[in-house]
DNA sequence: TCTAAAAACAGTAATTATTACTGATACTGT
DNA sequence: ACAGTATCAGTAATAATTACTGTTTTTAGA
């Protein structure tokens, strides 16, 4: 049952995905996928990215505000999202082992996964402020 | 400029979710005021709940799949998410100073708030499965 | 290789979540 | 008490996503 059919279109989106590292929303990939099949529908796109992420191909990045984005790496990584130029950058995943014990013991639940996603001010953006006032270094859990 | 005046609305929105764990979406929110204000407006509540998150005396919780939920709770800590029933459950803030120095250490940007968001099955729905098969162990970033 | 069942498609309509607008109402400083 | 303005209720508009419909592709089996 729900024997999976190969489909151009599909291939074609998780291809785009795997080169991309700027996180497009599903707007971004149709735009993309309209230079290769001009008539492609935005319903295709979106019902491929929900296939790609059920399969575990791609991931899904649930909205940071506007419309979710979508990320060809599939290995362990975090993400940093800048506050002043809502640009998502990776990140790699740091040792978070201890942590998650931690948590895990105290929790009567069972943990299976977690993510990690760290705001501030990227490294151009910082450039971009250099000479303003720049005091914050409030690191809090939001 | 911009003086912010007193409204009966916005205390009671904020009244509301300090006595609720529940993490309410607007529209839940708006729901609940209905009780007190018959005639109050969802524009109204999505209003506040902005201006409350700008003010930071609320959390905006950005959406997990569906609507964006609040948080009367700004007290730093984390949330489980339950990918069997749905229930967001707060989690004691672990100890995480030395991983985000660590991240720190490694990018070039500047770091100023960070989320832990955790997944699994919560405490219930481990009780319901008891008998099925269950081995699930597999931490990983999402 | 041809054929038929079903998955996937393009195109479009509908839904959901959120924001913006408008004229009326309620706060607040004087 | 009054004037200025933030906030309000009500509603329209927008944005993101999902659902529907009739047509086209894919694929397993004759």
């Amino acid at each position: 049952m729900a024997a999976l059919k190969y489909s151009r279109q599909r291939e074609s989106i998780k291809e785009f995905l795997m080169t991309q590292t700027s996180h497009p929303t599903a707007d971004t990939v149709y735009e993309n996928m309209k230079q290769i099949y001009p008539n492609i529908s935005l319903g295709t796109v979106y019902r491929n990215l929900s296939l790609l992420t059920d399969l575990g191909e791609i991931r899904k990045l649930s909205s940071f505000g506007g419309a979710d984005r979508y990320d060809g790496r599939i290995q362990p990584h975090c993400h940093f999202i800048c506050t002043d130029c809502g640009k998502i950058v990776d990140i790699e995943a740091p040792d978070t082992g201890s942590f998650l014990s931690e948590v895990q013991e105290d929790f009567a639940g069972k943990i299976t996964g977690y993510t990690a996603r760290f705001f501030g001010i990227c490294e151009e953006c910082m450039k971009k402020k250099e000479n303003q006032e720049n005091s914050i270094d409030i690191l809090q859990i939001v």
